[in-house]
Order: C-alpha cells, then structure tokens, then sequence
DNA sequence: CCACAACTTGCGTGTCACGCACCTAGTGCG
DNA sequence: CGCACTAGGTGCGTGACACGCAAGTTGTGG
C-alpha cells in the first residue's frame, strides 16, 4: 500500500514506464489496426522522449507497450476483490469489484477497440487478463475457504470472470451499444454466477 | 466433413503444415523450456525439410508454428459440441464433447508442458483457446436457442469453457499428479455448470 | 563531499518477417 | 495426350528489431 513515494527513483521509473505506453497506445490509435506496423519503435521512443535503447529496457515488443495499461489493472484485480467486506457474498464481491476496478476510470473506447481488434494486440491482452486469474484465484480461494492447490474452483472461477469480462469489453465495443460499461459488465459477470452456490440468490 | 481428399496439392499443403509445426513441436521440447530462442528457423525448417522462406509462408512466428496443432484442435470445439446428440442437456454435451476432443490422442505431456511454461509459447496457446470460443459460442446458442448478438451468456460461457480447460491442463501438468486428463478435465468443468438447470447430476 | 548503485544511451550483432521475382509441379481443357 | 494456367516453393535483398556490452549520467547513502 506504501508505494506512493518509496524513492524517487521508483517514481521516475515508473514514470518513463507510463510515458512510453502511453505514447505507444497513441501512435497505435492513430495508426488504426491496419496499420499497427507502421508504428516503429523509434517513433514510440521519440515521442515518450526517450531513447529507443531505453524503450526495450522497459519492453521487449511493441504489443507490450501497448498493453501495459491493461497489464498493470490486470494485476490489480485479485487486491480489488480482497478489499470487499468480508461477509459479503462471492458472486456480489466479485461482481462490484471488477466493476469497480474497470470503470475507474472509464475505459477508452478508442484504446480498447484498437487492441481487441489487432490481433498482435489481443494476443498481448489475452496475456494480460490471464495473468490476473492467479491472484484471482487465490482471493476467491480465501474468500471460499478452498485449497487452489487441490480444488480447481477457484481457478476456474477465476478463469471464468477474466473471460466475461473479455465477452463483456467485446460486447460493449460493438457499434450503436448504448451501454455503459457497467452495466454490460454485470450482465456478463451474472452469467457465470447463475446461482450462487450456498447463498440466496438475491442479485439479478 | 468432405476436405479428405478434395484435392493433390491441399494433401499436400497440409502434410507441410503439419511437417513444419511438427519439426517445431519437437525442436521446441528438445531444447526446453529456457531455450526456445535456440530453435532458429533455419533448424525447423531443415527438420521439416523445406526452406526457411518457406516456412513463414505458412507461419509468422515460431511460437505460431509450436502451437499450431492446438489452434487447430481448438477450431474443432465447435463442430465438436454440434455432434453431440440435440435432445442431451447443455452441461452433459459440453463434457462430453471436450472429453472427446482432448482425449484423442491422449495430450502429449511434454509438449503440453512446454507450451504452458514458457511464456512467449503461453500466449500463442491462449490465443488458440480463444479461437474456440467463436464456435463454442455459436454452437451453444444454436442449442440453448439464445441470440449470440444480445444474450452474452453463449459467449460468457465459452470463455469460462476455455478457462477451463487452460486450468485443466495446467493443474494436469502438476508434478506427481496420476489423474487422467479426461478426469481433471471433468472435474474443471464441472465448476463452470455447478448445478444443471433442470437435470439430474449423474456425473461427478 | 564522495563512493556506489541505478538508469540511460550509443553501438554492434544476430535473427527475423516479408516483398519480389523466378522456378517447379499439379490441374483442367481442348 | 499434351499444353497453357495457376498455386505453391525457393533464393535474394531489405528494413526492423531484440539484446549484449560498455560507456556516461543521475540519484542515494555514508
């Protein structure tokens, strides 16, 4: 939780980190998907203000600069279920934290339909949601009180939640969807919670 | 079902195909998970006895040629689950249909286990998944008769389907685990239909 | 104030993807 | 039965990239 000011060179660091994929996903928007190889890295570089030596200190391919943002929220999805009150039951946790974690702020819709429809980059995003089911996994083992050495629930709870929130971020990016992300986001996630397994299904 | 000999030269097209990913498969395991990046192109294509040139006419990346035989099981899932008998119930068909097709052959440990532990190959192999879940999607609609364009659940569901069985294979791999792949893979799946609608749970 | 560590940068190297042009082999027609 | 056609294989050249290495620069702690 302490890492808002442990150095000012953690700062600077991260700093440069954020400039480069930030400027990454620009060039990416602007060059639309088509034309994703037109982005050179000497250009990503330029435009962070770094060097291109620097770049790939940071990142080892075009695709990961891109998806760094997602990358890093992805990490962050196991704590955001860890800080819903403890009584409350999973489906409901899960639910209100992923919504929370994903509509703060209010995704891009221009960023994501760039990555959703590339495939170099949905490749890179898949790897991103997927690194989210570990710690995923392991808070939904604490919140059920499951071994995820033993019990493939978790793990495959977890799988299930990245995967409707993949469905839900495709859906909303359809033309002409009035949604917010929110709510579309909820319909997906009610999806995998059908039931409840031992609570009293009050949500839906 | 008719693409067995619809002609010479796709025979031949796709016995490359195969030679190439083949030889990449076997390359891959021999030199481990670490030393991927000691499979040049050249030793692929030499094992599979072509030239370098090509090979990436038929594959853009070395991880895209390991892979290529689980992208192509994977685009069967569909078809896999129409196959099954319409009167079966949702959950039941599901099984069934992954059983089948991830059971024959029975799954190469070692190159599963390269695949899953070595990064660059991990994402290949999550975008094979995700390949099915078009399918998968489609096929699940056509026999729950839900419209893919508005209800999320077909491809909600899918996802979680592929979750699953990426967790299955994971937890399969597990040093010292004497389970069959057919019995991991149903108890995964089992989590993502953890009571059927309106059927009798006969498995488990 | 100084020695040390972290970070950035320029350079060189090996590899790769891909466009282009040419050649080989399978195909269908007269 | 042979010939034009076409899909696919191959060699070559080019542009770009990842990464190791060795400086130079900036923050850190004694």
């Amino acid at each position: 939780m302490n890492d808002d000011a442990p150095d000012l060179r953690a700062r600077n660091r991260q700093a440069t980190r954020e400039a480069i994929s930030h400027a990454a996903l620009r060039l990416a928007i602007e060059q639309g998907p088509h034309g994703l190889a037109l982005v050179r890295v000497h250009d990503i570089a330029t435009a962070a203000g770094v060097s291109p030596r620097t770049y790939n200190n940071y990142f080892s391919s075009r695709a990961e600069a891109i998806c760094a943002f997602q990358a890093d929220q992805s990490t962050r999805a196991g704590q955001a279920l860890r800080s819903r009150p403890a009584g409350e039951p999973l489906d409901q946790a899960v639910i209100a934290a992923v919504i929370e974690l994903y509509t703060n702020p209010e995704p891009d819709r221009a960023g994501l339909r760039m990555i959703m429809s590339t495939p170099e980059l949905e490749g890179e995003a898949l790897k991103a949601f997927t690194m989210a089911e570990g710690p995923l996994a392991e808070a939904i083992a604490a919140r059920t009180g499951t071994d995820p050495g033993r019990d493939l629930f978790p793990a495959v709870t977890a799988a299930a939640i990245a995967g409707a929130i993949r469905v839900a971020g495709r859906h909303w990016l359809e033309p002409g969807n009035p949604e917010s992300f929110a709510t579309t986001l909820r319909r997906a996630l009610t999806c995998v919670f059908p039931a409840a397994p031992p609570q009293d299904p009050q949500d839906r």
